[in-house]
DNA sequence: ATCATTATATGTCTAGGACAATATGATTGT
DNA sequence: ACAATCATATTGTCCTAGACATATAATGAT
């Protein structure tokens, strides 16, 4: 039986710690503390690996981590709360709904998952299926992963299934006379395109033109885009995963990046705690798209009228 | 005017090039050569950040960045066969029909470019829709891609569209008893889940049970994945875009971690020129596929009957 | 109790050295 | 002239160890 063994560049894929941490980590804790191979270069264990990950879970959750390191694997899986979803959430939920379809996740029914989805959108209609069941569910979920009762890879069933389903919905509204033109996109290190995906269906509804680049587009890339594209408005989507001292610097190079008269707006899970930033709205709720997209209209309906005269 | 300044860290964001690359070219080839700011940090300028752009793509054709480094940007320019497209590969299309969609793409017409699509995908069925049309035009695209001839943004509006209309597709065949059960996913970095949407497709319509993971597993979650879901086939895509060097080990590495009587396969252009490795099965084309799951079933044959026996 | 200030914790940057893997070029044999 | 082998150059990634800015916690003052 060959023991698995992990150089520093498999651990930071795996655990999302870079491996300047990693060092540094080992310097000051002594943890983690990987043997070295023949060329004197870390070789990590599995253990190691899968007590980085706990950690780096726990951290998320705003533990620190020289509290955390040292702690043995037993003590760091007692501090998660495992079954913190249910005490607190089931109440915050009015219905029964969500709670069904996190367990069809939970039993990786993914055939049922999505047929309950799809029944739940053609009963309620996109915009409710987005605001009662896609947005509080992916809340539930994300908690769920933080918690380490959900692993990574159903999170991604979840985010794939979820993904499909919004996507058929998003792609059978009518098109027709629309306006403004919305670039959608997450910037680079940003995994999660759900946020985006809702994002797009309530502004879609609303009649605005949505053009979904997808996830991940390097800084500059948006800016060549949204020149190309015409765009009045870039709408950007962060994650709760996503690191949070790293926004404002990135959504600051990016205002910098684009055409004053090209909007900025940000939204998702992720930017809640963020302090304003000029020139750049922020949209931590799904309501506030709405709100946001009247006010930018009522703005800019000189130009509207303009613009249709010229066409 | 503020003039637009990137750390290091900005630039590996945007270039792909990581922070050891940046200095030690720095260090040995005296480019880039950034300002240092205030603390003493890396400061690069849009200009530099731009030919290092330029500089990584012509890498992805196999220049070397010895060669490259110290010319100007309009050497480096000239250096790209931005019509090669047009050039060789026109000839080798049976179909102008290809041709008529990357020029869609090309112009942003987005909607037309789905339309198209759909058109298509109705006309041949999924098969020859994903065979003749996706795969050539994606190949299409990457090469056009490493051109110049085409922006990153436009390439992921592509992915983007043309990932809605596959999975569109993939979901309107039925269910029913499927067998064998297949992962798919890809590994961490890799970005592009064309390739992973077409074997989809294809393992399908052959009447195999898809569970999709989406992108960016990480390796240690493909096996928990593998285990909880019992799958008979871990199935890997990797494109042309994912760093060759990285690939031998990594799937040594997945191997490891799969319980043995799980398979492994691999396919995308990204595998075509990997030397065999033991126990793991490389698919470079679609129509491979078809033979490797026919291949397996036929070796698998006893289980599946014990398999409904028991059912 | 609330706010301002100091101290600790933590991530990210820095420099420059080393080495393994890959690619190129030279030499030799057929 | 062409193929194969070996030497050399190129290039990415790892290493150590130090510094500092920023974020968080702890202290003290109002």
């Amino acid at each position: 039986m060959i023991v698995p063994s992990f150089s520093i560049s498999s651990v930071e894929r795996d655990t999302g710690l870079t491996k300047d941490v990693l060092r540094v980590w080992e310097r000051r804790y002594g943890f983690p503390f990987p043997i070295r191979d023949a060329n004197g270069e870390r070789s990590y264990s599995s253990d190691q690996v899968e007590r980085l990950r706990l950690i780096k879970r726990l951290m998320n959750q705003g533990h620190r981590p020289g509290k955390l390191i040292g702690l043995s694997i037993e003590v760091l899986m007692s501090i998660v709360p495992r079954s913190a979803i249910t005490k607190q959430d089931k109440n915050e939920l009015e219905s029964k709904d969500i709670i069904t379809l996190l367990d069809l996740i939970k039993q990786h029914a993914s055939a049922g998952y999505k047929q309950a989805m799809q029944q739940q959108l053609a009963r309620l209609g996109l915009q409710r299926f987005v605001q009662d069941i896609v947005a509080p569910l992916t809340v539930l979920i994300g908690r769920a992963w933080e918690n380490g009762s959900l692993d990574v890879f159903e999170e991604h069933l979840f985010s794939e299934m979820t993904n499909r389903v919004m996507r058929m919905a998003i792609d059978a509204l009518p098109d027709g006379n629309r306006w403004p033109r919305i670039l959608l996109t997450t910037v680079s290190d940003e995994q999660h395109s759900l946020g985006l995906l809702m994002a797009e269906s309530i502004l879609a509804l609303e009649g605005a033109e949505c053009i979904s680049l997808g996830n991940q587009l390097p800084l500059l890339e948006i800016g060549h885009a949204a020149c190309a594209q015409h765009t009045d408005i870039v709408a950007l989507s962060f994650s709760t995963a996503f690191p949070q001292r790293q926004i404002p610097g990135l959504l600051k190079e990016l205002r910098n990046v684009l055409k004053p008269e090209v909007s900025l707006w940000t939204g998702g899970c992720g930017i809640a705690k963020l302090a304003k930033i000029d020139e750049i709205l922020l949209l931590p709720s799904l309501d506030d798209i709405v709100t946001a997209l009247a006010e930018w209209r009522v703005q800019h309906s000189n130009n509207m009228v303009l613009k249709e005269v010229v066409d």
